[in-house]
DNA sequence: AATTAATTACTGACCGGCCGGTAATTTATC
DNA sequence: GATAAATTACCGGCCGGTCAGTAATTAATT
């Protein structure tokens, strides 16, 4: 870490190194802004924003700092691009299965939370939603970027799968919006865990025990009750 | 964020200024601790622990960087005073619960999430999770220290309190290790979109309706159910 | 009680290293 | 040899941590 005071004694090389050995310096006009948004990606998720410095982000995409800013003018623009090229599709694509599913709810509900957990949690891309709560205040453009084209759109999804398992009779009415952010909390807690205690002191959690139970917790405390109330 | 970068343009005031007018200078060893972890934790709270600078802890509790230094070692001696001064006490109060409450586990669970969101979410101390997530992973030695003292116990807290249930045949017979981190994941998500993207873009949730939902939908979802599956 | 001596809490200028960003230069390609 | 691509050298500001010195307080001496 870079920022106002180091990790101090950070695991990891902090020595910077080019990914290769020194190449015949290519010229690869068309490769270079995905091999960069690449490099980001994933110092962006081990360290953090603030953390990662630009001189790394371009040894690992084997380029040097100069030539990251003739793609990119500044940090967070390099940060925008890393958003938009990483959720983005992964969003549409769960969009899709709304229109696939919309006569079963909770069979949409279970793909969209197996959908996420393969596409998104189990990959580089579950270090993002730690990386964005992390850096959110200290960067509200960027905040204000995500917000409005990640979680605004994801929440919506989920909450149209929640209205349509209601009109059914099938969940009892609660808030959407509310239920909406209830659904993916325990989600974002496994892949939140995952980049933050579990990797620098403590066990990982059985992510496929948890998603089942999750799963079944949240159908079974949705759905409508015989007679008696928890209350 | 002070760090690699600068958020560039924060919000607040960038310029450090005491917050009394110079007072004659007063000397007051006792009490300098307790104000220094004070503003430290508003700060580290608001900005992170990596972008809050000393100068600025120092003038919150209206002193001078050196003397914090005379105090505190270092920066992260100083966020472990943090932690180990805001969180544990009540950490202790939760666990009084435990033995008050051990015939009634539906309760005992209710005054845990509601005695949690009085004394730690709905306060500044509500911060520090979000904090403890951001942070983990650069300051491994900070994170293994809240690892121990406050997440494994809160969660063997939470754990006993499901195998008490479980015990008794209220609750079906889940690991209550997942079990625990499930229970906690939506008050987390609560505090954390509080202090993230609701303090600099988006609307804030409605905390009272959100954990009545939460903890009635809990309580059904992990009852043994009457034949039927969500599967 | 007044003066001085010794102690201790506190200050703020300063240092060294770091990093985002820019400009000058070199190398590749046609 | 002209142009585009990439590198290298460099700048300026920032911040954790230090330290020589100052002000407040207490103790000693008369």
């Amino acid at each position: 870490m870079a920022p106002t005071s180091k990790p101090t004694r950070s695991p990891a090389s902090s020595t910077v190194q080019p990914a290769a050995k020194a190449l015949p310096r290519r010229r690869r006009k068309e490769a270079r802004p995905q091999e960069l948004t690449a490099a980001a990606l994933s110092l962006f998720v081990e360290k953090g924003f603030a953390a990662t410095k630009l001189e790394e982000v371009a040894a690992r995409a084997g380029v040097s700092k100069g030539t990251l800013y003739l793609y990119f003018d500044s940090k967070e623009a390099l940060f925008k691009a890393v958003i938009a090229e990483g959720i983005v599709p992964a969003l549409e694509e769960g969009e899709a299965l709304l229109a696939e599913h919309a006569d079963d709810p909770v069979a949409l509900l279970r793909e969209l939370l197996y959908g996420w957990w393969e596409r998104i949690g189990n990959t580089e891309l579950g270090g993002i939603p730690k990386l964005m709560i992390s850096e959110a205040r200290n960067f509200p453009e960027v905040a204000a970027y995500y917000h409005e084209r990640v979680i605004q759109r994801g929440l919506r999804l989920i909450g149209d799968a929640v209205r349509l398992g209601v009109r059914r009779g099938l969940f009892r009415p609660e808030s959407p919006e509310l239920v909406g952010n209830l659904f993916i909390a325990p989600v974002l807690h496994l892949s939140m865990w995952r980049h933050s205690f579990a990797a620098c002191c403590a066990r990982d959690l059985d992510a496929d025990a948890f998603l089942a139970i999750w799963f079944e917790l949240f159908i079974n405390g949705l759905g409508v009750r015989p007679a008696e109330g928890g209350r």
